[in-house]
DNA sequence: TGAATCACTCAAAGCGCTTTGAACGCGCAA
DNA sequence: TTGCGCGTTCAAAGCGCTTTGAGTGATTCA
């Protein structure tokens, strides 16, 4: 059932039809229910690629997904983040088209996503330091929102972030109030510019007590179970070991309290760790008394929020920049204590 | 830059530029040379609605993610299987087109995409026993691939599936060989047709031996962490509670193994588990000798090849379904022990 | 009464591509 | 020389929609 077919059933133009449908006002009301009605009973949908040739626009976001070939890896956020924006964007009319790709190929993926006008604008993922995408992106001109910052672009974007600094600073203050001194930091792939700012929200906590950083405390990779399980295991059994860790994802986390049980610690008594929490579904760490204690920020709720700014931006390209920036409360649950007094066994 | 442009600058008609890109015969090779040329030279590429309008296809591919509104949840292996299917797609110039909706809306989406002509082909995911979805698809015309099957569908569809029923008897064979009499079973939501297989199995083998099934061990939820901590909690408690659990994925796995830990227990020696493994990216359960004794399927695999049949069965619509079933082999790890001779003490 | 206004409707152009059917120029056989 | 076939190129139609600019008939005003 198309345009032409509709209105030669209802004995009008197309231009009539087209426009009751669209609800312009110079269509009579009885014309514009008779003209709903049949489009209802033939369960008429104007084609998208017809409307997009003609209207310009395609009605569809993109979103480019990195992932790192050599580990097949995938970030699990991106599942909830999409989910949430995916709400937005139905709820508005809009389609998701997604591409999953490495990382070296994604200037090559924007620029083809642009010239075969498959979208009216992206969400940028999993931002770097100085990220090439950002002034590519503004040089093709589509609409687009960041999900993170870069530190290092020098002119204005659209983005959301959660203040990953403040966080990390208050989940160390936290340790530190409660006698820690050698915490052990495993953070996210440090050329992701959300794992600087946590870097540099622990690195300023601990500084401004006057506490010296331990190289060979601080790890940065991609957050895994086994990458949580592995450090934690090394790091636990060196002398002089971590009484806290501070991790980056409740994966992590649980990989560390893989390793801390395993070595016969209690968590929350002999180790603490505080993690950041995604506040994934599948991975819910509780409500009023969290299993872990944690910076929480729903990265569903990140994802309905900045496709809503994407789409305002999409509806009025010239309106100012719209920049977000969410706190992440410290939720206190079951894995941190204080220091205890004496050195657990090493081993 | 667009075809009239390309072709104007080429001195050459549209008719002929549009041929030389896109392979057809009558080109000489001087002139395909050229445009080829001028093409890359200005980064030409066709516009996607104006392709499709011209060709009544949308080179585009849906998937229909169910998201359970209750639990705000996606399941966790979307991102890996679409990550799989992603690099089909992207190797055949294909884009995705992702909606993630409630359960409820999905026939209704099946229907707008086909209406709008926005996809040639769709992934059905997560089908239930007697999914509507089936005859609806089918009733579209829209050619598609399920990942899973559905039981209690009488006509032919293309799928791809696991081999759940037989992973899991010889799981529980395993747990039978090594003792184990009182198995707790942790399924996924058993309106999926996947989880009653899995439970199909799964009776089967313990029927098999004679052994009667306890319906008070065996449970069936969405697959988070929480769920297999509680359920394990719970049933551990119990009198006469289980020495080894059969579990649906690593997640549910990993808060069994929590609660097993929190009660003193140890996994492989007081409690075996086995569970079904994905081979999600960020939660491998170890090469050589896993983590957990697990029925491995890769997930991304699954979506690379569902992809691909999909794409065949575009590119040739009235050629036979086509249908795989991928076996998941069963591999050992350190989860599983024999059944120790002691019951272990309750609480 | 005629002109102007208004509310509504329409035919046709155009979005950027593919594809049909026609045409063109050339060499070769008759 | 004509005629044919061949290799190559082209003009134009059409995909399904929006939108421009032009009616049309009824109503209002002078």
């Amino acid at each position: 059932m198309n345009l032409k077919e509709l209105s030669s059933h209802l004995g009008l133009s197309q231009t009539t039809v087209s426009r009751a449908l669209n609800g312009y006002p110079e269509v009579s009301e009885a014309t514009r229910q008779r003209v709903a009605e049949a489009a209802r009973r033939h369960n008429y949908r104007p084609n998208t690629r017809a409307k997009g040739l003609a209207t310009g626009r395609s009605m569809a976001v993109g979103h480019v997904i990195p992932t790192s070939a050599r580990h097949e890896m995938v970030n699990p956020i991106f599942g909830d983040f999409i989910s949430g924006a995916g709400e937005t964007y139905a709820a508005n009319g809009y389609d998701m088209v997604l591409s999953m790709v490495d990382d070296a190929d994604q200037p090559q993926v924007y620029r083809e996503l642009k010239a075969k006008g498959s979208v009216d604008g992206m969400i940028l993922h999993g931002p770097s330091i100085a990220d090439a995408r950002i002034p590519l992106l503004r040089e093709l001109g589509l609409p687009f929102v960041v999900h993170g910052r870069s530190s290092g672009e020098a002119q204005a974007y659209s983005w959301l972030d959660v203040n990953n600094a403040a966080a990390f600073a208050r989940a160390t203050d936290l340790l530190l109030d409660l006698g820690h001194a050698r915490i052990a930091f495993l953070n996210g792939l440090e050329k992701m510019d959300f794992a600087q700012r946590r870097r540099n929200g622990f690195e300023r906590a601990m500084k401004a007590r006057g506490l010296k950083l331990d190289p060979g405390q601080m790890r940065s990779e991609e957050m895994t179970e086994s990458y949580g399980y592995q450090s934690a295991k090394e790091l636990l059994r060196a002398p002089a070991g971590p009484t806290a860790f501070l991790v980056s994802s409740v994966i992590v986390a649980i990989g560390v309290r893989r390793a801390v049980q395993e070595m016969g610690l209690v968590l929350g008594r002999d180790i603490s760790v505080i993690t950041h929490d995604d506040d994934l579904s599948y991975l819910r760490n509780g409500g009023e008394h969290p299993l872990f204690t944690a910076t929480r920020s729903s990265v569903r709720d990140a994802g309905r929020m900045a496709a809503q700014m994407l789409l305002d931006q999409i509806a009025a390209p010239d309106a100012p920049l719209m920049t977000r920036l969410l706190e992440a409360p410290l939720l206190v649950g079951q894995s941190t204590g204080p220091c205890p007094p004496l050195q657990h066994a090493a081993q």
